[in-house]
DNA sequence: GTCTATACGAAGATAGAC
DNA sequence: GTCTATCTTCGTATAGAC
């Protein structure tokens, strides 16, 4: 279906201007720039306007990272440093300009509903993370407190790269929290 | 010195501004709202424009943070129980809605100078967390590491909060930060 | 589904009077 | 130092033709 494609491919779009430029930064013109989507459909898949394709491409990266989350059974350490390879794959991808579409979201949020539905996509995220961290044999009490302070470091440290222009605190948050999953055993 | 008045109190409407809705979302329309300054001085005062009023917001910010940081000797665990109180208290005073400024920055940059700016703050703040660690006496080769997770812990923190409107996710990470620092012992 | 044209508002910035 | 007026650019959004 052609008219799914062209929406798909601006919310893919949206996603990547979104990551890299924020929330504010990302139009239309810069979404059909990027995309070379017709620019007399926008609003024809997207009646809702911009908060709309903000919306699916929260939702699309919020899918995304939830089925990479939802594998076989790991390790405590394999589930960080998978969890934290697939973010250094976005910053590196990105020349370490890019970072979490929906702490961009976030960040620059002028609406209830758009706060709602970040919150709403970092909690999947905690719970799965809290899972996979359960069935890797972390007590159970303790799983939430460390998925928040899992995917809070690597937020974090995504935000502490792109402005130094490094992988350096990254890769050390990353160290330090399989340190801290690691005195687990 | 009036000039100085009107100029320092722009600079933190800005900050207040910049840590509640970000770089974009942050005008000279709103801080004269806020703030009630002369329109007709903005450019007087910041014949920068809008860069120039953002990097002093930002300097601003990263200059009270560095010196809240460099205190009275402390152990490793109260150097995080003070950091964390300390974002904790803005959290806390905007409502759940602010955050870093020097993060929204860096997250909304669309210029390489903000980026470099925001970039050298972060630097500040990660040696200064090093060396409030080291002086806590903690192994001198870990501090660097120590301090990136600390500071990245609590910046995702900040923003797992907003979204969810809770301090449940920054409380989690601060208890997880401190059960890593105290595993020095 | 895609186009053009257009309305509307807001932002950054400058010029020149007071 | 502060004012008003103005320019320009850009973004969202709608209407109506093809």
């Amino acid at each position: 279906m052609s008219r799914s494609d062209v929406r798909q491919k601006m919310i893919r779009g949206a996603a990547d201007l979104l990551s890299r430029r924020g929330l504010q930064a990302t139009s239309f013109s810069q979404i059909l720039e990027l995309t070379g989507a017709p620019r007399g459909s926008v609003y024809h898949h997207f009646p809702g306007g911009k908060d709309e394709v903000v919306t699916e491409a929260v939702r699309y990266v919020g899918n995304g990272v939830l089925s990479a989350l939802a594998t076989e059974d790991l390790t405590p350490t394999e589930v960080i440093a998978r969890f934290g390879a697939m973010w250094r794959t976005v910053l590196v991808g990105s020349d370490l300009r890019g970072g979490c579409v929906v702490a961009a979201v976030t960040v620059g949020a002028d609406s209830g509903e758009l706060l709602s539905l970040t919150g709403a996509v970092f909690g999947e995220w905690l719970d799965a993370l809290a899972a996979a961290l359960h069935r890797a044999g972390a007590p159970e009490s303790r799983c939430p407190s460390l998925a928040a302070v899992v995917l809070a470091g690597l937020e974090g440290a995504m935000v502490l790269t792109r402005a130094s222009r490094s992988l350096e605190p990254f890769d050390d948050v990353v160290a330090e929290l399989v340190r801290l999953v690691e005195a687990l055993d």
